[in-house]
DNA sequence: GAAAAACTGAACTGTTTGGTTCATATATCC
DNA sequence: GGATATATGAACCAAACAGTTCAGTTTTTC
């Protein structure tokens, strides 16, 4: 019997290299992180890591991938809820810019854009895994919004584009790049109302009061 | 006399150095560019590039300031056109999304994103010789035509935050991610009337047609 | 045309790193 | 309890790289 079920067929230590490498890696970066650490820190031997993962590459990729999983995964969960549009848009919005300025989100989004270049299915895999799960789902959320009439939207990708990056408006840049390192509730809320009051007063049916700074959740 | 005129107190091969710098950087990254290497480029000592530069940092920070600058200057000058406001709009969506999209746009991003962590000054320096200079300048136009009764836009801010990223829209990660080279000149525009659109639905004082594509420049 | 400033080239240092190897040890399974 | 898979640790390797140094050469300056 095992304590996480089922069958552990890989070598036992595996979960503890992936745990290690995830906290080094958010530390200090791809080529921030030597190898080193990482066995110090998973308390494993080098020999065991090199056994698993042929190379550091290797298992960053396995690391990223792990991590998007987990959060596209709550991010398509919030989009599953029922009820009035506006609300639920709000809710998703409120939930992926609190992942863009995670520090988890961030950091995998930094070195992601760092090592893309070099090894491009790093970054074809954490799109596939991330980003590119949650856009299909809101896509297809944004698509039964407006068969049903709640929407109006002729561009159903292009929506499904917009309103994630209306989602970063100053707050995801400024800390990537490192000018500030957190935000007020209050300027975050600005952001998130600003998203949402914006993509319905594109697409939404109803003439939506323009003054009125829309439902708080 | 002096071809490029004026005092050229500092070293004869300043130029050529950053020139060296900026190509190995651009082709590279920062960690992947060898100093080695950038002097080969440059046609030069490493002697001469470490009496301009005391570090390798220090020369990359040199080249991205300067390739901010020439690029935000011209998206300035954009803006400064005179004529109907949609119309400005357009252009200065159309600058902002080639530049996004351009190879040098592109990898001073990537490296940036990448190193703003390990070097705060780096991240910065760029912003504000880049996308903060534009971004002063965008409120400030935007605050003149909403004086002028063109636009309605109470919060200036964020109204210029939303606008760069409406820009981005699918295009940037994807291509920052390396999953796409190139985009069509379709794609593209649909993403800049697209932007152009929901920003004017938004802040414009007229009922914007909603289904009509908005003008091409 | 001579003094001063700038530049060269090549060798060298010191360190870091990813990755390998292997004899030994520990856990697991039947 | 013996066989088999798994893990250890410590030494080791080769390569790369930032940065230094300096005796000698070229360019500029006046």
């Amino acid at each position: 019997m095992n304590a996480r079920g089922q069958f552990v067929k890989q070598g036992r230590k595996w979960d503890q290299v992936l745990e290690g490498a995830r906290t080094i890696f958010m530390r200090d970066g791809f080529e921030g992180a030597s190898v080193d650490d990482i066995v110090r820190e998973a308390g494993v031997s080098k020999a065991t890591l090199y056994s698993y993962f042929p190379d550091k590459r290797l298992l960053f990729v396995e690391v990223a991938k792990h991590e998007c999983k987990a959060q596209s995964d709550a991010a398509i969960d919030e989009i599953s809820a029922e009820g009035n549009v506006g609300v639920v848009l709000r809710h998703v919005a409120g939930r992926m810019v609190r992942f863009f300025m995670s520090p988890v989100g961030l950091q995998v989004y930094r070195i992601i854009v760092g090592e893309a270049q070099r090894f491009p299915e790093v970054g074809r895999q954490f799109y596939e895994h991330g980003p590119g799960q949650v856009r299909e789902r809101l896509k297809e959320f944004l698509g039964c919004a407006t068969a049903a009439g709640q929407l109006r939207i002729d561009d159903l990708d292009l929506a499904a584009d917009q309103l994630p990056e209306l989602c970063k408006a100053g707050l995801h840049m400024q800390m990537v790049l490192g000018l500030r390192d957190s935000f007020t509730d209050e300027e975050i809320d600005r952001v998130i109302d600003g998203a949402v009051d914006m993509f319905l007063c594109k697409y939404g049916v109803d003439p939506v009061a323009r003054t009125e700074p829309s439902t708080r959740a």
